[in-house]
Order: structure tokens, then C-alpha cells, then sequence
DNA sequence: GAAGATTGACTGTTCAATCTTT
DNA sequence: AAAGATTGAACAGTCAATCTTC
């Protein structure tokens, strides 16, 4: 197993140290994430009645071409299984914030169309948020961290999928 | 960094420039945590059988002095509610990695106890969920990178907390 | 039979009410 | 009555099975 390892064998040292800087770099991730999920979606319910997982939705089809998205679309960008963003949209229809349409060109998939209240809704929710987010996460740092945080993460994100090589079970957890 | 605000009012531009940023950030740290949290729980299912909720209540209880907290001390450490560090120390008690004994200096509050299985268990999980991080996580980062995120969102973390003004609804998220 | 989507049953989390001890 | 913790009911999310259309 040469392949994966460096030219010259890295110090015991250094690995630990290596780890060090990977774990706390974790959770502090972990920790931030739960910090401040819970308080920005009790921010949004309360100034707009609108709880996180639906504005996320909400944000995609206002971005969207027609303001609006086939549910498998929806789902890949609001990384949501295909289970989930049935249900959310089904809730958010029953608000009246969006219209389910059938698609005349494929009777399997439909569309999810955002309504004109729901684009009302999403507009007056967006300053509420992006504020929320400044004052919680952004404002305890400099541009140059916003920056160096956002390009950190962006190289984790663009990263082929790791696959585990072994033997036991299959690892489709996100199929 | 003579003060944390510039000292003349930022223009439009400059805002929006900011605001982008933060919302970089933000959208990336979500969805790093979104992509990375559910496939290191699959993995240590698969190969521990310790899913993420028990190793970090199992990582407090060994890294606590006497390898006990009282059950508050742990939901804090953890992040958890009362509620769920309840709930969760029970299914260890039933798997026998904890023990819960009375404290008996103050007959309302208990401790959660690490039995030798659960210290066993623990010692056993914790290089598979290290090498996780570093083959999904830190392998794209180099260790500049690992420490300007660290650094960052430790920031974020020892922030007092943000209490929201404002006459409408608490805001007790948290309690 | 595969793709797109939905449904029912199950697991896990949260909220409010409760119990006990201080 | 306040602090520490637990419980039952409601809610959200996931997994496997299903339905329809291609």
C-alpha cells in the first residue's frame, strides 16, 4: 500500500499533529451546525412563518427558469432524498406557496411551480435570513475567514465521492 | 484589527460583496454537513455497530475525569437537549456501555457512567472514525486550510450568544 | 423492467407536562 | 418554587414497498 502515502513516510509527530488540526477543524463544523440550525430556522418561523426546510425549497424555485422545478430537480439541489421533498412539497401546496403541475411531455414527473404568494412570502423571508446569518455566524468573522472557510469547504464538496473499499454491505445511504 | 468595524459606513457594494461571502460560507458549511454527517454514521454503523449519537456521548464519557458526567454536564458537552441525552443514555444503558448511578450529594441529578465495554467500544470506534474524517473530510485540505477553518468557526463558537431584540416571542430555543 | 414519484410503517427528535429532590 | 431529569404525545425524517408511465 505505497500508492496513497507520501513519497517519505510522515512522522508519528506529525500525523497526530495532522490529526489534531482535522478534528478540531470537525467539530467545530459539528458544533456551529448545531448551534445555530436550530436558532436561524426559530428566527425564520417566528419574523416569517417559515421554517427552514421550507425556504430552502422556496429558494430553489425562485431561482428556477419558470420558477419551477421537476421534483427530482428540486430534490438534487436542496440535497433532499426524493421521499423528503415529496412530503415538503406537499405541505408547502397546502400552504398555497406552491402548485403541483403534471409535466404534458412526461406523465411520470411533475412539476413543483411556485405561486405567487409563495414568491411573496420567499422575498419576505430572504433579508430576514441573510441578516440572521450575519449577525450569527458571519459577524464573529473577517472576510478573510468568510473567504478561507468557503474555499475549505468548496474543495471538500468538489471531491469525487469517497467510496469504502471492503467486502461487507453495500453503502448506497444515499441512492 | 484595530476594531471589528470599519471605521466609515461600507458602501452598497461592498455590502452585497460581504453578504455573498457569508452566504458562501454558510451554504457550504451546510452542505458539507448534510453530505458528510449520514455517510460517518453509515460507516461506523458498518464497521463499530456504534452509530455518530452513542460515539460522542461515549467520547465525553471517556475523556470525563472518574469516566462519568452528570446527565446536564453531558447534554452540554455534547450539545444535546435534556431530552435527548436522556434518551440516548438509556439505549446505551440497555446496550450495558453506560451505567447510571445516583449522585449522592444531590438525589435529582445522576451520573452517566462508561462501563469497561463501553471504554472497549470506544477505543475500538475511534481510529475508524478518525480515518473517516480524514479520508471525507480532511484529505481534500491542506493543513493551512484545516487551521483557517478551526480557527474560523471557533470564533463563531465563543461568541456570546446572540440574543435577537425585539417585543415578539421568546426566544428560548435553547433551554 | 427502469424512471419518477408517492405512500405506509418505522425510527428518531422535540415539546409540553410531570415527577422528585432541593 | 426552582433545578435536574424523565415520560407521553406529536412531529419530522428514513426505508422499503408501491403505483404509474415510459
Amino acid at each position: 500500500m505505497s500508492s496513497t502515502e507520501p513519497p517519505v513516510a510522515r512522522t508519528d509527530a506529525a500525523d497526530a499533529e495532522r490529526r489534531g488540526l482535522a478534528v478540531a477543524a470537525w467539530a467545530a463544523l459539528l458544533q456551529v451546525h448545531a448551534a445555530l440550525v436550530p436558532s436561524l430556522d426559530q428566527l425564520l418561523i417566528r419574523r416569517t412563518g417559515l421554517p427552514l426546510r421550507w425556504y430552502d425549497v422556496l429558494l430553489e424555485l425562485a431561482a428556477a427558469p419558470e420558477r419551477r422545478l421537476l421534483m427530482g430537480e428540486l430534490g438534487q439541489r436542496v440535497v433532499l432524498s426524493r421521499t423528503r421533498v415529496s412530503r415538503i412539497v406537499d405541505e408547502l401546496a397546502d400552504a398555497g406557496l406552491v402548485r403541483k403541475e403534471s409535466n404534458p411531455w412526461d406523465g411520470r414527473s411533475s412539476y413543483a411551480t411556485l405561486t405567487n404568494e409563495g414568491l411573496v412570502r420567499y422575498r419576505a423571508a430572504a433579508p430576514v435570513y441573510l441578516a440572521g446569518i450575519e449577525r450569527e455566524f458571519a459577524g464573529s468573522l473577517t472576510d478573510a475567514d468568510l473567504s478561507a472557510v468557503a474555499s475549505a469547504l468548496s474543495k471538500v464538496l468538489n471531491r469525487p465521492l469517497q467510496i469504502e473499499g471492503g467486502p461487507e454491505g453495500s453503502n448506497d445511504h444515499n441512492a
